[in-house]
DNA sequence: CTGTTAGCGCATTCAG
DNA sequence: CTGAATGCGCTAACAG
């Protein structure tokens, strides 16, 4: 690879001159500088980024770190993250943590020592207290993604988690859903708790009977599906069922499919995140849409911001998510008059 | 942050040593090195990987681009070969060409630029002179991806296309369907040409006439539907469709239903790649699907392979599809008599 | 067993 | 308007 050098001795010129022609940082004079581009284009010389890079004490580089590469809604957001760097002349450098705690610092540590310019840190359910001192310690621009911690003085972007799911719950409660099962997940990932605390704010404001709410948090999916399947063969199931991700969506259809009921003849049926194209298929599933590539765009654009100016107060960006309402959450028969006479009879 | 200097001036050593110490390439006094490794852990100092890079001419980074990161395959393999890069310690950047030809000459410039040890290339459909001729200069190790190029000298990896297709085929027909439509999209592209053959050959083989079947490539993703539509509404109307992509499959049952036809009791459905989870809804769509996480597993291990040795012949791997076999294929209520007893008649 | 030194390829200050 | 010289932070001869 040709380097300054040889493109210089060329051209007739110092290193110099033809640095100042490549970033156009200086007048050169029209002949000489089209010497050097001659020469240039000759050699095939191409700019070395890692040089450049230790020079200037900048990479044009960013780092993303994400809990879950395997994620539809993790990889929409690789998706927009890329699309926004690239526009900006930005280079990506991905890695993973798989909800692993020691990947994810030993990633961070990574792009950090590549010396990034900024990171985007989607944080895993658990982070080591490492991680959490090199967060507080870091110079470098950092964003956190999705998962918004509410003491952090970063830069974050998510979703509103809360709102959708008050206005899906008091929608089914509208049409006589009384008897819920949420499936909560691991309530340790803010996500997940905001959509869990939505669902509570939305049944204490409507006066149902928190005791009649089925929440099943957890981490180990097996557990999960063995209690929502409990709650189906119970007396009083739920009649209406909510899945807070795509992965807890497809145990809740597991396990209805085990215990044999169909949806929405039998239990209503709602997921956030869901699933692709969810208008093609049956059951046609009510799906509360995270903008997930447009949280990736928003997550480039706070940290570009935040490169532009390092002393901005820290700002939380909430994208709003929109309801897909389908036939899971409508087409259902009625819920069972006596249960619902019940519910409305003793209110919380 | 701390450099070398420092940690070398509070140890009392050079910064030779504590280069030593730290990659371990020369035998060091342990009481020495006691206090090279105190004094980087009370600086918390961390090497500069670009510093480090610039000197050994290696960045311990692979690049990868992809021609469209919204197709969940591809994210796949996104997710499979950052997987394998982390686990030999290589950093994965990346970029998305969007099937956009400049774009992609850019990103891989972008990407050699910043000189990856190794890049992993998922074509778009169409590459500019430029590129071509860049990967036939480049020194760096290449690893092409998913679109396979039979005359190209590089290492290459892709799924086996024609073989489930031809199995795919056979089955329909030994079920009794004589007149299809394949959804081929753009045949520029290796995987959907490789997909079209493989539909020729089970044709022919079975001695079929091709004149009966319907092959709609382009690119144009609204005339494929209208001329799908027509043949729809054509007297002999096809009796199965296969999709050769998950866009293409989209664009397939969005058109029936426009034509009204229930799947499978109208029309039998395939579709290659397909989508997530589909045994959990209806239609339930026989699915050939393709190990994406294992490709982009298998391509970084040909790179390492190339990286270790570089003069081997280069090497295409194809890693096998496999078939689903679902309702969408199973439970049409089988295939006009008569028609299938014209075809039979009149082989080709 | 350890230290000194010369670059890797570039951007940039300082001279002229 | 252009060139010479310095150093970003590190590794790897080379010397002792």
């Amino acid at each position: 690879m040709a380097t300054m050098v040889q493109v210089a001795e060329m051209a007739g010129v110092s290193i110099s001159t033809v640095s100042h022609v490549l970033n156009g940082t200086r007048h050169v004079e029209p002949e000489t500088k089209q010497r050097v581009l001659d020469a240039i284009s000759r050699t095939g010389y191409r700019q070395d980024a890692l040089a450049r890079a230790l020079r200037r004490s900048r990479t044009d580089s960013i780092g993303l770190v994400v809990p879950d590469a395997g994620e539809p809604a993790f990889a929409e957001m690789v998706h927009g993250v890329e699309h926004a760097a690239a526009n900006l002349g930005l280079t990506l450098i991905l890695a993973n943590s798989a909800e692993n705690p020691e990947r994810e610092e030993r990633a961070t540590h990574a792009l950090l020592d590549r010396r990034v310019d900024g990171l985007i840190l989607g944080r895993a359910a658990v982070s080591t207290p490492g991680l959490l001192q090199l967060l507080e310690e870091e110079k470098t621009p950092i964003v956190l993604l999705d998962r918004v911690f509410p003491d952090l003085p970063f830069d974050q972007v998510g979703a509103d988690n809360r709102e959708p799911m008050e206005r899906l719950v008091a929608h089914l409660i509208a049409a006589g859903h009384r008897r819920f099962a949420l499936m909560a997940g691991d309530i340790r990932v803010p996500t997940l708790r905001e959509r869990g605390e939505g669902f509570g704010n939305a049944i204490r404001a409507a006066g149902l009977d928190p005791a009649d709410q089925i929440v099943l948090s957890g981490t180990d999916d097996d557990e999960l599906k063995d209690r929502l399947l409990d709650a189906f063969r119970a007396p009083a199931r739920p009649t209406a069922v909510i899945a807070g991700s795509t992965p807890l969506a497809v145990s809740a259809l597991r396990t209805a499919r085990t215990a044999g009921l169909t949806i929405p003849g039998e239990v209503a049926f709602a997921a956030f995140d869901g699933f692709n194209h969810s208008d093609l298929f049956e059951p046609q599933i009510t799906t509360v849409r995270q903008p997930a590539f447009d949280v990736g765009v928003a997550a480039v654009r706070l940290l570009a911001d935040r490169l532009h100016d390092g002393d901005a107060r820290p700002r939380t960006v909430r994208l709003q998510q929109s309801i897909e309402f389908r036939a899971s959450t409508e087409d259902f028969p009625g819920v069972d008059a006596d249960r619902v006479a019940d519910a409305v009879a003793e209110p919380a």
